[in-house]
RNA sequence: GGGGAGAUACUCAAGUGGUUAACGAGAGCAGACUGUAAAUCUGUUGGUUUAUACCUUCGCAGGUUCGAAUCCUGCUCUCCCCA
């Protein structure tokens, strides 16, 4: 058995951990890490406790996945301030295929591959209420409860808590308690906001079973301004399913994270061996410009989560939008499929051949940005091209535009981008 | 129940009758420099017009005034102290 906490410290990827969590990894272990299914599809931020997983497959571990069905109909107080909206029962079955089919797309799942996926509603549903209160509940003091951080905040807070969001550590702790029980299952991994909840089941283990479990944690990711990793600058989350999240964007994300944040990330993010990765280092900090950890970093997981495919089409979208000339344009070949993933416009030949404003495509036929003095803001400063070429007034766009007799390109800034089809 | 303080743009925070679309800071956006990096410097950040004019905005609703974020009245909400 391959010994991999050590590893998973190199990397970084342990924050907290639980007393004696060494003496477990001498032997194959069931271990399992939860996700929430309060949206239909993961974002990057879950990708750090899922490679934990794969690091303990690839280890000879044996991981489970347990998608909160249950807990999902309660919702996670951890990490939250305010009481929250509980979520529609249909709703959650709907974002629990979602992730399902996302989780088939990327990690080897059982049947075929080796980690389990499981839905924790299969063994909540038909607990009742007085055989909860009466074998679960007796066990945890509210004292214990209460001395939660998040719980103390909440407390404090004129909103209070409710019962039932109250409750929720209790019901967590239940799945670590029922997957031991059943499952012989040792090691939970969570966020950091997990803590709390893992040292619930974990006691309950103790208390009820005379067990010895173990919990670990992973780093909250945060990137050099402090924001929370998996968001861009607007706050939007980086998330997997390509329909949120294109494909080129995902690819985009990774190739602009700064030195410092590559340096983390390929630890954090990548299955490199410790050498492969040391040699990275070295020479990306030999010549930085070429940002060989953030191509590396790319390419990795974009084909890992979205495939050969469309690694390479991201790959080639970026070289045609980012070149100089308006000639790499030219090479498309009428291939407009090259701009999924790019905001754009399509318009009629016949519309345009009246002529249309800048503004008009920027604002008023496609709200990419909020308002028309904010064009012209960008127009003064020189931000926008067409085609490859700086504009200086508020341009009317005809025909004579197009390249290709198809497409027209606006670019605004230096990475934003803007495609114009005619159909 | 009694007393006190407050509510200003994305956030914090000045301004207490007249160049006030509102100092400043953070944040955002853009430009320069670079490497589609970081740091730095510069500009900018209500809307319409791409021009210099108008409209809307300082908790909400009224009022006083030639003129209000600023004064008055009522309301709503927040915080603090004493019961």
């Amino acid at each position: 058995m391959k010994k991999i906490l050590n590893e998973l410290t190199w990397r970084g990827l342990i924050q907290n951990c639980t007393p004696g969590i060494f003496s477990i990894e001498n032997n194959k272990i069931t271990l399992y890490t939860g996700l929430d299914p309060t949206s239909d599809s993961l974002h990057i931020g879950n990708l750090i406790p899922i490679s934990i997983l794969i690091h303990f497959k690839n280890a000879g571990h044996n991981p489970l996945i347990i998608i909160g069905g249950a807990t999902a109909l309660i919702g996670d107080p951890s990490d939250k301030n305010t009481e929250r909206q509980l979520l529609d029962n249909n709703i959650i079955e709907y974002n629990i295929n979602s992730i399902k089919s996302q989780l088939y797309n990327f990690l080897d799942i059982y049947p075929n591959g080796r980690i389990k996926l499981l839905n924790n509603y299969d063994w909540i549903k038909n607990i009742s209420f007085l055989n909860f209160v009466r074998n679960i509940g007796k066990y945890i003091t509210i004292n214990y409860m209460i001395a939660k951080d998040y719980v103390k905040k909440r407390l404090n807070n004129c909103n209070g808590m409710s019962f039932t969001e109250f409750t929720y550590q209790l019901i967590q702790g239940y799945d670590f308690f029922y997957l031991y029980k059943t499952k012989n299952c040792l090691l939970q991994i969570g966020g950091s906001d997990q803590w709390g909840n893992i040292i619930t089941g974990i006691e309950l283990i103790k208390k009820k079973l005379s067990g010895i479990a173990y919990g670990l944690t992973v780093p909250l990711i945060t990137k050099n301004d402090g924001s929370k990793l998996g968001k861009t600058q607007k706050g939007t989350n980086i998330w997997l399913n390509p329909k949120r999240t294109s494909p080129y964007k995902f690819y985009q994300f990774w190739l602009n994270i700064s030195d410092n944040e590559a340096e983390k990330f390929i630890k954090y993010y990548t299955f490199l061996s410790k050498f492969e990765i040391e040699q990275l280092i070295i020479k990306h900090r030999q010549s930085p410009n070429k940002r060989l950890l953030q191509k590396k970093i790319a390419s990795e997981i974009t084909k890992w989560i979205h495939g050969n495919k469309a690694y390479e089409k991201a790959v080639n979208t970026s070289e045609i939008l980012f070149s100089k000339n308006i000639d790499e344009l030219k090479k498309i070949n009428k291939d407009l499929s090259i701009f999924n993933g790019v905001p754009h416009l399509e318009i009629n030949k016949e519309f345009l051949e009246k002529g249309i404003t800048i503004v008009d495509v920027l604002v008023t036929l496609s709200n990419f940005l909020s308002s028309k003095n904010a064009v012209y803001r960008l127009i003064h400063s020189k931000a926008i091209l067409v085609n490859k070429t700086i504009i200086y007034e508020n341009l009317c766009l005809t025909t004579h535009d197009l390249i290709d007799e198809r497409f027209i390109l606006i670019q605004i800034s230096k990475k934003k981008f803007f495609v114009i089809k005619v159909i």
